[in-house]
RNA sequence: CGGGGCGUAGCGCAGCCUGGUAGCGCAUCUGGUUUGGGACCAGAAAGUCGGAAGUUCGAAUCUUCUCGCCCCGACCA
């Protein structure tokens, strides 16, 4: 590409709208444009890097036996009706009507259109195991996006989907998985970790999600430094400690005034936050035959902990959660920051695992300015759902070794999942087994984010000049600048025979002030940078300099073209030894 | 959904409080001089001041409504 045929200018200065270092490089450095919140303009230069990045995600997928294909972005109602998740999901799915009336669905994830393709081809367990996969774009009207690319309404994504006949057959999908996105990320010299996670609104037993750790991280994620144990905070866990155990005493009614919150009940009464019985209100939309209803949820946890949301809607088994309004609580019976679940009708109480071992607790008296001492599970009341619905906290013990557990906030660049059989089982995916029994096929889900990863990279690999792309996603290989006349004429011979050898060329030939062009190489981040001058020529050819290095040198022209191919070959071999030796260490 | 901020030329911003012919820097175009880290001189072009309604002789400026974008929280593969 020639730089006076680009149509992109880059940005002198930070557009206001951008905040995050890669959105902000991005934006300047011409990758991307804004077409509204949480949906990008791919310009040319991204479009390189995509497809690169692409390119790595298909040889890993294929090297795992995926076979790709394209599903559509747009699918009837139907399917997601089937597998209820029509009903199931908020807002978040982009719906709309056909001309006939019909209602359709955004794609936000394509099980629904697997299962309809597999249950009219699958037929024995001879088709087994199987693995699709394809590249494509996601809607998910996500009710905040931020943060440039890393959080998006429309991206695109790699997903595949895993069929099997056995749980077994499940498994090596799913490892196999779990090693192709490491590699995929170590390919794109991006760190990630893989953690635990939530199964949300895809169900399903096991998942892993792969974190890039920064700062501007939307996700929480703890881990244990000491044994490597680490999970999602949606659902980590951690050892809890017990108070002593006390014998049961009669119930107390004290005058509390003003105690609404744990630390001013614990300051008057004179007593750790942890003698104490912390009660929160949600409404949550909870399965009542077939429907989905408000019903309010008075969780528990001890006053030195905090309610999880996740945790506790998974308890559930309830679709969304949602802070009570005080009328709400008032309604019930009670008065917030005086709640206690005894005597209280028509809610349903989740109690936390660790409250049934505790004795004498305190809690509210339902009415305003009274707390009741001496509160015990079992005795006084009883909670429609006993589980751990805890948020694991900085500090917190891990659950596999005690060591203090750390928080790390991090980007979600992948997931994978193990579905089993909730796609099959609704909508009918069945095989005819060895034995000669109808199945339902069992399913795994992995996917990965191709804008997404690009702007981690972007986010790893910049420093104050500018963007630094790993040679294996970078848009060209190199920035070619000439300065004058000579050098101009030269640069032009070298621009063909380098694109002839392989070498990717970015030539800056336009007629602008050196400054421009040298400040345009650093921000735009290719990892190699060839001048071609007067100056250059002086001293005896060209000069080449490596974008995350200071210094330079100067090849003969007559060398050039050889010598540089062997640079660009001597970056792609460090990155793969790179990949190679993590690799090792992950089989370890 | 709750809280906050911002919409003025392609980009970054001033002007608004205290109403009176819309400005600055960069970018753009023309001519000339320059050519190793976002050059210089001269000239030019470019804005429904996000939109609507209202107050007023007069609104970028005051009022109300509305749309969009950004941030924090909630939410979330």
């Amino acid at each position: 590409m020639l730089m006076s045929q680009y149509f992109v200018k880059t940005l002198r200065d930070d557009p206001s709208e951008a905040e995050v270092t890669s959105h902000k490089l991005l934006l300047r450095a011409g990758f991307v444009r804004q077409l509204a919140a949480g949906i990008f303009i791919n310009l040319p230069l991204a479009e390189r890097s995509n497809t690169k990045i692409e390119n790595i995600i298909r040889e890993e997928i294929e090297a795992i036996g995926g076979l790709e294909m394209t599903m559509p972005v747009i699918h009837p109602a139907d399917i997601w009706k089937e597998t209820q998740r029509w009903y199931q999901i908020g807002g978040e799915m982009g719906r709309f009507k056909d001309r006939n009336n019909h209602d359709m669905v955004l794609a936000m994830t394509h099980e629904e259109v697997v299962a309809f393709t597999m249950r009219k081809e699958i037929r024995s367990y001879k088709q087994l195991p199987a693995l699709i996969y394809h590249i494509q774009t996601k809607w998910r009207d996500d009710p905040r996006p931020r943060a440039g690319l890393i959080r998006v309404r429309e991206f695109v994504m790699k997903d595949s989907y895993s069929l099997d006949a056995t749980p077994e057959g499940l498994d090596k999908q799913y490892r196999n998985h779990y090693r192709a996105y490491f590699n995929i990320a170590h390919r794109c010299d991006l760190p990630v970790i893989s953690v635990k996670s939530d199964t949300g609104m895809m169900g399903g037993s096991l998942a892993h999600e792969f974190m890039y750790l920064t700062p501007i991280g939307e996700d929480t994620l703890m881990i244990c430094e000491k044994c490597g144990l680490s999970a999602n905070r949606q659902i980590a866990v951690f050892s809890k400690k017990e108070n002593p155990k006390e014998e049961a005493k009669p119930i107390e009614e004290v005058a509390t005034p003003g105690a609404t919150t744990i630390e001013a009940l614990a300051k008057s009464l004179d007593i750790p936050a942890a003698k104490t019985a912390k009660v929160v209100f949600k409404v949550a939309a909870v399965k009542e035959e077939e429907e989905y209803v408000d019903k309010l949820v008075l969780a528990i946890v001890r006053g030195d902990m905090e309610v999880n949301e996740t945790k506790l809607v998974n308890a559930l088994e309830a679709k969304a959660l949602r802070p009570a309004h005080d009328e709400e609580i008032t309604a019930a019976g009670t008065v917030p920051g005086y709640a206690s679940p005894i005597g209280l009708k028509g809610v349903i109480t989740v109690v936390d695992d660790i409250i049934p071992a505790e004795s004498n607790l305190v809690s509210g008296a339902n009415k305003e300015g009274f707390h009741l001492l001496n509160v015990n599970y079992k005795r006084d009341y009883k909670a429609d759902v006993v589980a751990d619905i805890a948020m694991t906290r900085d500090g917190a013990a891990c659950p596999q070794c005690e060591a203090p557990l750390v928080s790390f906030r991090g980007v979600e660049v992948g997931n994978i999942f193990q579905l089993g059989t909730r796609y099959s089982d609704s909508m009918d995916c069945k095989f005819l087994d060895k034995d000669g029994q109808w199945k339902p096929v069992i399913m795994g889900s992995y996917g990965i984010g191709v804008g997404r990863l690009l702007a981690c990279i972007a986010e790893e690999h910049n420093d104050e000049n500018g963007l630094c792309w790993p040679v294996s996603v970078a848009p060209y290989h190199l920035y070619l600048i000439s300065i004058g006349e000579k050098g101009k004429e030269i640069a032009q011979r070298v621009y063909k025979e380098l694109w002839q050898e392989g070498v990717e060329v970015l030539f800056d030939d336009r007629d602008e002030s050196p400054g421009i062009k040298f400040k345009d190489a650093d921000l735009i981040g290719l990892p190699l940078r060839l001048t071609i001058s007067d100056r250059s020529l002086k001293k005896g050819g060209a000069e080449l300099k490596f974008r995350k290095e200071s210094g330079s040198t100067i090849i003969p022209i007559e060398e050039l073209i050889q010598k540089i191919k062997e640079e660009k070959v001597r970056l792609e071999e460090d990155l793969a030894r790179e990949v190679k030796e993590k690799t090792e260490e992950l089989e370890d």
